[in-house]
DNA sequence: ATAGTTAACGGAATCGATTGCATAAATTAA
DNA sequence: TTAATTTATGCAATCGATTCCGTTAACTAT
C-alpha cells in the first residue's frame, strides 16, 4: 500500500508562498500575522490535511503537553474514576494523558517513572505503590521543575503538591457512626500502615473509640496485606468465632467490608443487628450487596480533576520545591442498611 | 529554584571525547561499536544522569513508541480491565499508552482521534462510541500506515484489525442456558442495535428461541438506550406487571440484569424460581448481588493484551489496508444462583 | 609485502515546529 | 516631506537523536 507523505508547515509554505515562520505563527494565532493571512493559511491547512507534529513542537519547546499518570492499578473503581477525572480535565486544556501502572511494585514504579520522564511530560500525577518507601526516583522531576502531584496514597517525606481526602476525619466519622448506632465493640480492618491513607483511617478509628469511652482491643484490629475479599472472609470468620465477637466492623475498604457482610450472613450472624458494618470508597458493590453497605464516599473523579488542574496551573515562576501544597477534600458517610440498627428498630415499630 | 540543564548525547560526547553518533549508537547497542566503548559510554550516561529524549528520537524516526487508546469511558469494569491489559503488554515492549475517552460522543471521538494522531502514535486501539456511524476520522491513520485495532465495539464497514468476542454465540448460549433451566418466556434487554455487540447478542437470543421452538414475542424484547440501572428497573417493573410476565431475562449487560434482580425481589417475585436472570460481562457486582447473577464472562484484559500485541507486531511490510483481520475470543457462561432453577430444585430434594 | 576486509568511529544532514532578530512596506507624526 | 512607528513577514538557528556516507587503522589472506 502507498503511505501518504506527511503534510508539514513547509508544504504549506511552498503552496501558499509564505515562509514556514509565517505559517507557524498563523496556525498559533500569533498577533503579528494579519487576520486575513491567518484565515487563508488555516483554510489551506485544513484543506491539505495538515496536522501538527507534536513531537517536533515538543522537542523545540521541551515539553509535550502531556500529563503522566502513575498508579498502582487501573482496574479498581477508585482508580478508574480518578483517571477519568484527570483525562477530562487534561483534554479540555489540550493535554494528553499517559498512563502507567505499577501493580503495587516498587521496581515498576521506578521504571515507569523513568519512561514517563523520557517522554518529557508536563507534569506527573502519582498514587504510590504499596511497596514504595524511598522517593529518590521522583527527584529528577523536581530538579527539572516538572510538577508532581501525589494523590490519595501520598508520601510523608517529600514536599510536593498533594491531593488527598481527610482520612483521619473519615475514619473517625465512620467509627463514630457505628458508635451512634449502638456498637460497643468495634473491630477495624486496617490496611498497610506505612501508607498514609490506612494509617490515618486507623488513627481516626482509635480516637473515636477513645473519645467515646470505648476500650481499644488489639485483637479487634486486623492488619491486612491487600484488603482483599479472601482476606476479609478469613478475618471475619475468625472474629465471629471469638468468645465475645465484635458488634461492628469498620473496614478500610469496601471489598473487605462486603466480604464481612457475606461471611456474617453465611454464619447466621445478622447484619446490622448483631454486626454493623461500614466500609470505605463507595464502590459499586456497596449498594448492591444485601444488606447494602454503609461506606465513606470518596470524590475520586474530582480528585483527578483537581490534580490535573494543579499541573496545568503550575507555572515555573511560582513553583518552589521547598513547599508542599496540600489539597484536602471532604468525604461523606453514606449510611445504608449494613449499619443502620436504629433505623431498623424504628422501621419495625 | 534552579532548574537543571538536560544532559544530552552531546554532553556525553564532549565529556568522553566521542562523537554524538558514537554515543547514540552505543546507547542503542549498535554492532559497530566495541563492547568496551559501549560499556564505557553507558556507564558515563548513567553516572551523568542521562535520560533519552523520546521527543527527539520520535521526531527523527517519525514514531513515538506510544499506543493510543480511544474508548467511551474508563470507569467501567470492562474498560478498565481492557486498558490494564493494553498497558501491561505495551510497557513490556517499551511502549507508552495514551488514553482518551469519548464519553460516547461522536464529536469527542473525532477530536480525540486527531489529538492522538498529532502525537504520532505507533498504533490506535479503539472501542467505538455509542453514536459513531461515520468512520472518516480513522482514514488518516490508514493513509499513513498506522495500524488500528478495533476492540469489542467494532465497525462493520471498515477493514482493519478487530478483536472481539463471539457475541452471537454468547447470546445464544446465555439464552439456551435459560431454556435449559426451564424458562419458556424469555425477555431480552437489548442495547443499541447499530453496535455490533448488542446486535449479535440479540441475534443469538432470537436464534436460540427459534431453534428451541419458543415463540418470539416483541413485547418481551426491550431496547435500551444505555443499559443503565434505572432503565433496567423501569423495564423490569413493566415486564413483571404484564398479565403473563416473562419467566426469564437475558440482559445484554450486568448492570441492567442486577437491577432486574433487585426489582423483582422488591416486587415479591422469586429469582430464579419465577424469574431467571442472566447478564453479560461478569462485573464485580454480579457475584455480590443476591441471588448472585449468572452472566457471560468477557476476557477483557486478554482482549487488551491481544490488541496491543497486534499493534506491536504490525509491520509496514505485511500490512495491507484491504484486509480485515478479526480475532474472535471465546466467552464463558458463569452459572450462578440467579438462573439455576434446576440446581435449586435438586438442592431442596 | 600488498591488496582486500573488517572494525570502530566521525561528519553532517535530517525530522518539523518555533522564535529572536532582521527587514521591507505601510502608516503616522511632526 | 521626512523621520518615526507600526505592521507583516522572512531568515536561520535551535531542540536532541538518528543514520547515510565516509574515513582511518588494524587485521587477514595470499
Amino acid at each position: 500500500m502507498k503511505i501518504k507523505k506527511e503534510v508539514t508547515i513547509y508544504d504549506l509554505a511552498k503552496e501558499l508562498n509564505y515562509s514556514p515562520s509565517t505559517i507557524s505563527r498563523a496556525l498559533n494565532n500569533h498577533k503579528s500575522i494579519s487576520k486575513k493571512t491567518i484565515k487563508l493559511i488555516k483554510g489551506a491547512a485544513e484543506e491539505m490535511g495538515y496536522r501538527p507534529n507534536n513531537l517536533a513542537a515538543g522537542l523545540r519547546n521541551n515539553k509535550s503537553n502531556t500529563i503522566g499518570v502513575l498508579i498502582s492499578r487501573i482496574n479498581r473503581p477508585f482508580m478508574a474514576s480518578l483517571i477519568s477525572g484527570i483525562e477530562e480535565t487534561a483534554r479540555k486544556a489540550g493535554h494528553n494523558v499517559l498512563i502507567s501502572q505499577s501493580n503495587d511494585k516498587y521496581e515498576n514504579e521506578i521504571s515507569n517513572c523513568n519512561t514517563l520522564y523520557d517522554s518529557r511530560i508536563t507534569g506527573l500525577i502519582v498514587s504510590l505503590s504499596m511497596e514504595t518507601v524511598e522517593m529518590d526516583h521522583f527527584q529528577k522531576f523536581v530538579d527539572k521543575g516538572i510538577p508532581i502531584v501525589f494523590v490519595d496514597r501520598v508520601p510523608d517525606n517529600f514536599n510536593s503538591y498533594k491531593v488527598v481526602i481527610d482520612n483521619y476525619t473519615a475514619g473517625y466519622s465512620a467509627t463514630k457512626h457505628l458508635i451512634e448506632q449502638g456498637c460497643k465493640r468495634i473491630a477495624h480492618f486496617a490496611g498497610a500502615q506505612h501508607r498514609n491513607v490506612y494509617r490515618e483511617r486507623k488513627k481516626g478509628y482509635l480516637d473515636a473509640l477513645r473519645e467515646h469511652g470505648l476500650p481499644i482491643e488489639d485483637n479487634l484490629i486486623v492488619h491486612f496485606k491487600t484488603l482483599s475479599f479472601e482476606e476479609g472472609n478469613k478475618a471475619t470468620k475468625k472474629l465471629l468465632k471469638m468468645s465475645n465477637p465484635p458488634d461492628g466492623i469498620f473496614s478500610a475498604n469496601d471489598t473487605a467490608a462486603v466480604s464481612a457482610i457475606m461471611c456474617a450472613k453465611k454464619m447466621g450472624v445478622n447484619v446490622p443487628e448483631q454486626l454493623a458494618v461500614i466500609g470505605f470508597n463507595d464502590d459499586p458493590i456497596a449498594s448492591i450487596v444485601q444488606p447494602s453497605l454503609s461506606t465513606v464516599s470518596h470524590p475520586a473523579s474530582k480528585m483527578g480533576a483537581i490534580s490535573a488542574k494543579r499541573i496545568l496551573d503550575h507555572s515555573i515562576n511560582t513553583y518552589d520545591t521547598g513547599v508542599s501544597e496540600v489539597t484536602v477534600l471532604g468525604t461523606e458517610i453514606i449510611a445504608r442498611d449494613s449499619s443502620l440498627k436504629k433505623a431498623k428498630v424504628l422501621e419495625s415499630e
